[in-house]
DNA sequence: TTGACAATTGAGTAATTATTCAATTATAAT
DNA sequence: ATTATAATTGAATAATTACTCAATTGTCAA
């Protein structure tokens, strides 16, 4: 009796383990929201920004200047990372200075800073 | 003398600031790199795929039942893992056992788990 | 108020990708 | 050999998304 008897192409085969890992299997929503955590930092313009600011504060021209891109490209990615709630902002005069603003993320990247340096 | 004349469409207005975080960037290859460890499980499918992967060994139809979906959709996915190294695989009989290979994507796994929990 | 520069925004485009569907391979049993 | 089931694979489709370009907003100085 188990629940997934129509989406899924197959029979269980191992019920017991099936049975196991669905308990404790947390609910959609979480996986929903872990993985767009790592969607978040799973862009390479976006871990670049995110490792900058993770060593000063810096304004758009400055990102733009650092990863040799547009300020409008720039722009557009601090926007998901503002609404995603890793950086926030401040607005000085006519620039907007930009800070990391979640202690989780560098965590995420230290470790696998150390997972591309172990395997290459 | 900045090297980023050309694509970025500003001058460099905190010049200590671009040049002191470019001298400690890390290169180019390294962050698609780390980008694409984070795009890898930037995905609920595999997301749920792991997390279930690191309770159990399972073969692919365990896998589908659990997660309710095709044992195709299922067996891409697992392809896609096992490429970059983070699953292995042994066949017994007519089934495919699955099992992690890769101690780094569980201590992500906690750190992201950490955060959901933490900002809801 | 006008001009200049920083930054944001929206629409459009091109590229990536997760899933579906159909076909094929691998293994075991009759 | 033939049948059945597990798993993989390739092509097609639909959805997502990063960047470009053009226009707009916000701020300051002349």
């Amino acid at each position: 009796m188990s629940r997934n008897e129509f989406s899924c192409d197959c029979n269980v085969i191992h019920q017991e383990v099936v049975d196991e890992v669905l308990q404790i299997m947390p609910n959609e929503n979480t996986f929903n929201k872990l993985a767009d955590l790592f969607k978040l930092i799973g862009d390479t313009t976006r871990c670049r920004i995110l490792f900058a600011l993770d060593q000063n504060e810096m304004c758009v021209c400055d990102l733009a200047n650092v990863l040799n891109m547009t300020k409008s490209s720039i722009s557009h990615q601090l926007a998901v990372l503002r609404r995603s709630g890793v950086v926030k902002c401040r607005r000085s005069g006519k620039e907007v200075y930009y800070t990391l603003d979640d202690d989780h993320i560098v965590k995420l990247f230290e470790i696998g800073l150390e997972h591309i340096n172990h395997k290459g």
